[in-house]
DNA sequence: GAAAAAATACCGCCTGGGCGGTATTTTTAG
DNA sequence: CTAAAAATACCGCCCAGGCGGTATTTTTTC
């Protein structure tokens, strides 16, 4: 049987580089290349081959989730598996609805990863511990919390995210509404229904889920 | 000349174990432990020793600032160099203020990380190119830009610190100020001076910037 | 011990955000 | 094709937050 060749997209050379060496010192795992966003992931396979790729979540010029979108089209045969510090249901459930055939979060062991490589090239999919831990998040009584439940949260609109995404950017509401050409007092409903999806009373709060939750980018 | 011991503290598992093999693959020095907070780093360093340790920014039950002060105190000959994602400049010059004789971040090279750690162990410090770039940030005119330079900014107070990270709690100022036992009055002029010298214009803006900077906890 | 920086506190104004409700149109899913 | 979900939009209320000042006390630094 031939090695497992795979191609590690992570924007951090560092990090990149010491997954590669630890990944290479499998002997069923050969890296066959490092490239640091997802236009680079493109480019590589027009030109090589590859069985997996490790995405890291958070990359510049095109996230892991774009990137999924791309290569379920043009390389269906290719095996993904999403790599990222954040552990948050919403964005596994993005990843999982992108297509992603693995999940490892980065405060995972390292044996985890290579068993996720090796499952995921066989055909079948990966889900660590932990990742299959906060999918099964109880939907425990959030009448006596207060709280929004996780299963409830995931289900933010399109339109919702976009309006998230825009008040994180400390515009205002009519800054917003003219932005999307709709009316403020629609943006104002949005933000209110986001309110109490989440769970939170203000924009501060909507911020600081979003970018817990990676609806809202870092930079 | 012997090898040169090499401490690595991150919470991270996969990145640790990836780091300790590619650093344990350089001849001149040798991965001594793996550690996943600062208190690990004290008791490892109560038992065994080391020459330099390898600090993440971001780790749970104690930091890499908080740690710099004890490992000061306790372990003086021992060399840090803190290793983080965030480039900002408040965040670097936070750490030089703690004593650390190196910073390194994530996105650099391997081979600087490498030359980092030989030079610090030689007893000089070490402040990668970016690092020195950003520290270098021209205070250009910032009268015409309305935004406030880098230099001011690095300057927050302790208090305002506080302050900070209360209202990324998404608390109100009457509630941030029975917090701290003052008046609401004075919490809204700290808001205000904070909004002064970040260069925002609200409590959104505050709290993005202070993610962006570790001023804010992520979670 | 004097000068500088930080922390404390107040007055007043006004606007945008948060919250109560309701309702129509468009899109999606079954 | 129809019922449910999403997106659109408005009325009105109220107050906390943002902004203009100013000023005193405490702490730090040199």
């Amino acid at each position: 049987m031939s090695k497992i060749r795979l191609l590690i997209a992570d924007d951090h050379p560092l990090v990149a580089d010491s997954l590669s060496l630890l990944m290479g010192s499998v002997s069923t795992i050969e890296v066959v290349g490092i490239v640091r966003n997802g236009v680079q992931v493109l480019d590589f396979l027009e030109k090589y081959e590859a069985d997996v790729v490790l995405l890291d979540y958070h990359m510049p010029v095109m996230n892991g989730v774009e990137l999924l979108a791309r290569l379920r089209e043009k390389h269906p045969r290719v095996k993904t598996i999403m790599l990222t510090m954040n552990e948050e249901a919403t964005f596994i459930k993005e990843s999982i609805q992108a297509g992603v055939d693995g999940f490892v979060m980065k405060s995972a062991e390292k044996t985890e990863l290579i068993k996720a490589i090796q499952v995921v090239s066989s055909g079948k999919k990966f889900f660590g511990e932990k990742v299959v831990r906060k999918l099964a998040e109880v939907p425990d009584d959030s009448s006596a919390t207060g709280r929004t439940r996780v299963q409830d949260i995931q289900s933010l609109t399109k339109r919702e995210i976009e309006i998230i995404r825009l008040i994180a950017e400390d515009l205002e509401s009519t800054e917003i509404a003219a932005r999307l050409n709709i009316s403020p007092a629609t943006v104002d409903t949005h933000r209110r229904n986001l309110m109490k999806k989440i769970g939170v009373s203000s924009a501060v709060g909507l911020v600081r889920w979003g970018l817990k939750n990676g609806v809202v980018g870092e930079t």
